[in-house]
DNA sequence: AGGGTGACCCGCT
DNA sequence: CAGCGGGCCACCC
């Protein structure tokens, strides 16, 4: 359960929004590529749970992936995110994106 | 201080 | 290739 989101956001999450905002167009980056970023390649997990939080479109979440290419997860779904890639032009191939395409 | 949750990861079966 | 289990980490009550 997810009771109410803080509208306060630690040190981490920022962090990881700042290193999610770097994440070139076209490109995508895994939440351990993001981790690793702020100096925590061992938070991936940690990593998601910061991005859940974010609900904006000024951070390019949708540009975040699982280490294997399989999309992950998104607040608006799935379908939201794979468009959005593509929009981007990252192909995405039985809900993963290829692997040519992560940083 | 302790327990539960989640947009994860890896190894084994 | 899919499913399961254990491990990791930050955050909330």
């Amino acid at each position: 359960m997810k009771p109410n989101i803080a509208q306060t956001h630690s040190k981490f999450t920022q962090k990881v929004w700042a290193a999610t905002k770097k994440i070139p167009r076209g490109k995508v980056a895994t939440y351990t590529a993001v981790a690793a970023m702020i100096g925590n390649p061992r938070s991936s997990r940690a990593v998601g749970n910061a991005l859940s939080q974010n609900r904006d479109a000024h951070v390019p979440c949708h540009r975040v992936v699982r280490s294997d290419g399989s999309i992950g997860g998104f607040a608006r779904g799935t379908e939201a995110k794979i468009k959005l890639l593509q929009s981007e032009g990252v192909q995405v191939a039985r809900n993963k994106v290829l692997k040519k395409y992560i940083i």
